[in-house]
Parts: structure tokens; sequence; C-alpha cells
DNA sequence: CCAATTAAACTAACCAGTTAGTTGAAGAAT
DNA sequence: ATTCTTCAACTAACTGGTTAGTTTAATTGG
């Protein structure tokens, strides 16, 4: 069945429409994004949002799982890594801040789904962010084990963790007034990944094994 | 002029719908809630709504503005205390994370306007948050000056504190299954509430003076 | 031919906001 | 004290604009 004919699997519009979708349901939420807007913001007929996504609910999931397997990626690095409990995660810490620096839609689309999360996307949150978050308790149980972190309970750790990072870009646009510049300027992004870091490590380490 | 007529200000009514209103916008977001819905939750008829509020956009502002004002509570003791900057964080952050358990809805509702926000918010943000932002961020520069913190940056600092605090609340609701029990009950509230001060503490205080 | 696409008009549902009218109690008038 | 008046509080049903989703007819290019 080889079947010669064209395939029907993502041409340009159909990005282009889960592009558009991403930054309006982010922005909007699903209730608040209008699929006119949508549709004209990816140049390309309300029809044809219809014609790949079937429907916005659809539509709006597939703009979760698209990213949600973008940052797969992470995770699995994550669970290879063979360095230590420290270098992993602060090299995830790394990694995590730059996939939210490079996906700014991503933690304001995850906010939403935390908030109302409307029970059918129990199952995206099951596949992709708990593993997520048991991966990255099991580094931190492991650096308390081996004594590299201070006796933190894992998950609390975990939550903090990802609440200080995500917050700045969810929230930056808005109060990033106090940062002077654009917030989401490198200059701006790469004070914030270095006071992360150094506000995370220092509450995690032991003061023995602190840098500087 | 004196005029013996009724009095019209507060009536349980108007109560009964900010409250439903707040948990309703909180979870759906203001154009995800339904003003029916509402209404059906305050035991109301819909046109009290309108005529207790004008419409939805003032009524979501009649809710942001009555957690807001609870919330000043919070920022005059910051400015009023005389205590040391390290004890001064200490019961800011104690009284903050309770603030946040007695009102639950208020940090989706302030994530939400912190992703959307339609300009006319900028105002009440003006009015209520900055102020809290800086007021926060004076303490911790005065505990960088003595000595007491770290040589952290204090509006960063204030970004981690705030995010890493109303993150668990925003969305323990949905990851909280990781937490054994209701993520809301006294004893994994009290358990959230000494993790995030125990971290943020060894996080901003130099090693000498750490506790413990 | 066929998949992809466009423009535009259409519909059905939904939902914010309105209206017209009711109730009941506090005053005032007699 | 009884009746009449007024008005805040309340209700049920309605209206009209908006919006998700559809359809149709025509177009392009492989």
């Amino acid at each position: 069945m080889k079947r010669g004919r064209r395939k029907l699997d993502n041409p340009a519009t159909a990005k282009r429409i889960l592009a558009a979708a991403e930054s309006h349901f982010a922005a909007q939420g699903l209730a608040g994004a209008r699929t006119d807007e949508i549709a004209d913001a990816a140049h390309a007929n309300k029809a044809m949002l219809y014609y790949y996504f079937k429907d916005k609910k659809r539509l709006h999931r597939a703009v979760l799982e698209n990213l949600f397997r973008q940052l797969q990626a992470l995770i699995d690095k994550l669970s290879r890594s063979q360095a230590s409990p420290r270098e992993t995660l602060a090299s995830f810490v790394n990694d995590y801040f730059d996939f939210l620096a490079s996906h700014p839609n991503y933690p304001r689309l995850v906010q939403r789904e935390a908030m109302e999360g409307s029970g059918e996307f129990q199952r995206i949150f099951r596949e992709y962010f708990q593993p997520f978050q048991l991966q990255l308790a099991r580094v931190i149980d492991a650096g308390v084990k081996n004594g590299e972190f201070r006796r933190v309970d894992a998950h609390h750790a975990v939550f903090s963790l990802i609440g200080m990072t995500n917050f700045y870009f969810v929230a930056a646009r808005r109060f990033g007034s106090l940062f002077g510049d654009d917030p989401l300027s490198p200059r701006a992004l790469a004070g914030r990944k270095r006071a992360l870091l150094d506000l995370l490590m220092h509450g995690l380490l032991p003061c023995e094994t602190r840098p500087r």
C-alpha cells in the first residue's frame, strides 16, 4: 500500500495554525481564545482549523501534546544522566530554564490546566507531568541519600523549583517593569537563571559543599 | 433631609454573589465563567448579579479588589515591622502562606491576571501588587545590607518567593496526588509551610547564621 | 483526479445583559 | 390601626449579539 499519494501530515498550514493557537490559548485560555482570531493569526481560513484539528478542544489538546512532546526530551535526558545528583539537577534546571525561555507559552498553558483542567486532561498530566515530577524527585532523593543535599522533602523541593522557575515566565510580562528592561531579553534571562540557580543550590546544599 | 428611606448596602445576596463569582472566576477565568452558573451557585437570580455589580467585568473587578483589600493588611504589617529583616521576612512568609491557605482562590485569580490582564487591571496591580513587591524587596535588601542575608538580588528573590509559595496552591489540587492525602489538609499545609521556609531561609542565609 | 485551500455565507447554540413585573416591608397620611 | 405609597430586593422570561462549527462552490497544483 505504498500508494504513492501525497501524505496529509504536517503541511505548513497545520503548523501555522498550531503555533497561532498556542499563543492564543496561552494568552486567553481555551474559553477566551477565538477560533476566528486563531485562523487569522495563522493566515489560514477558519475552515482549515476544522479540517486539520476537528474542533477547538482537539486543537487545544494538540497544542499541549506538542509542547509536552518537546519537554519529553528533557525528562529523558534527566533519567539517563550518569552524573551526580547535584550536577544532574543543576544541568536540568539549566535546560528547563532554557526550554521555558524558548517556549514562553508553555508555563502559561500548564498553569491554566493546573487551575481548571477539565478532567479530560488528567491523561496528559499523568502521561507527561507526573513522570517529570517523579524523576526530579528521584534525583533530589538520591542527593539527600548520598549527602550532597540537605535533608529536604524531595516532592516539596520539586514543587518549589517548578514554581519559582515558571512564575517568572508567567508573570514577567506584567510585573517585569521592576526589572528595568524587557524581562525576556537575553540579558534579563541570564540574570534570572543565575539568581534561580543560586537560591536553589544554596537552599539545597549543606554548608560545607557550597560553591563560592 | 432625613428622608427616612431604606439603606441599600451589603445585603447578603451581594456577598453570596461575590463569593460564588470568586470561585468561578478562579476556576474558569473571566471568559470561562458563566453568569448563570455564578448566580445559581449564589442561590440568586441572574438579574441580581447585574443589579448589584452592573456587568460581568465589574463583578470580576470587585472580586479582585475584595481580595486585594484583605491582602493589604499583610502589606501594612510588613511595612510597619520593627523586627530584623530576617524575622520580618520569616513572619511575612508565615502570614502570606496562611493568607493563601485561607483564600485559595487568590493565587489562581492573580496568576490569571498576570497571564492576560486586560490592561485595565494594570491599575489594580499598580495599586496593590507593586507596593507589595517593593516592600518585600526592601526588606530583603535591608537584610543583605546588614549582613543577615547573602548578597542576593532582592527583586529576583521576591519573584522566587512568590512563585514557590503560590504554585503549591495553584497546582496542588491537580498534582497533589503525590502528597498522599488532600494537599490542602492542615497536616499537608503545615508540611508545605515548613519545607518552604526551610528552603527559602537556607537559600538566603549565609552559613554562619543558619538555624539548626 | 485528488489533496489542499480559499472566501463567504450560514446555523444553531450559547450566553451576557435586559425587561417587565412581583413582593414585602418601612413610612406617611388619614 | 388601617390604608396607601414607595422603593429596594427579587424573579421569570426574553432578546440579541457572539461564536463554534458547517457547508458550498470555486481554485490551484501535483
